[in-house]
DNA sequence: CTCTTCAGAAACCGATCGGTTACACGTAAA
DNA sequence: TTTACGTGTAACCGATCGGTTTCTGAAGAG
């Protein structure tokens, strides 16, 4: 089934394997060597991030170049967005009322 | 084992309960009334939820309120943020070009 | 041509996931 | 006190996850 970004971040490797790309084009053994476990486990990991538009690969004779689309990640922080205000402290006391639910208008609160 | 907030958003049906909890405390059955599966589903989403902090649980008498604590999802935030540039179009070319990975130039930085 | 390297696929395994039904316990209502 | 409600847990199930070892095919090196 299809891959979404939610799920592809879920686990923490793929989410250091990221962290890699965003700076440097790697291939398999590239990745493979910032981590102590067995390539075609990375080879997995790479091929969800690939799965959900993550990763795309660069193909140069017989080695395949992992690069990141990190743009993606834009679904993630869209997400987030209406939540920011939560922990954006930059908002003053009147902008938090105003953002208020509106649920709290028909009814009183805790 | 410990949940961390990744994994709690990483399936929708969870992320559509934070949906819910952000503008409003609801009980398990105010919850699943949204939903079409059973109360015991729901049951173990939100204890996910709460595992990893991003619910917490008001009982009053047998009813148990659960309250969205979004600010959680700050740590999502924070490890998109070093990412925010690859779709954040207010960066000019320039901007870009100095934001490059250091292997390229050695290093420059604002 | 042969050998080496790169890396995907298959098979396997234990653990976990996400849903169900049935049951049990605490609290509120009658 | 009894009944009803709210909701967590247990047991179950099929599917998936995340790792391993082994195998295989394609491309580069000698």
């Amino acid at each position: 089934m299809r891959r979404d970004v939610f799920q592809a971040i879920a686990d923490p490797t793929r989410r250091q394997i990221l962290e890699l790309l965003a700076s440097q084009q790697l291939t398999l053994n590239g990745v493979a060597a910032y981590f102590d476990m067995s390539r075609p486990a990375i080879s997995k990991h790479i091929r969800i991030l690939t799965e959900c538009g993550l990763v795309t690969i660069q193909q140069q004779g017989r080695e395949r170049y992992c690069q990141g689309e990190l743009n993606k990640l834009k679904e993630v922080a869209d997400w987030l967005k209406p939540y920011q205000q939560f922990w954006n402290t930059k908002l003053d006391a009147l902008e938090k009322f105003l953002y208020a639910p509106e649920t709290k208008k028909g009814r009183s609160k805790k």
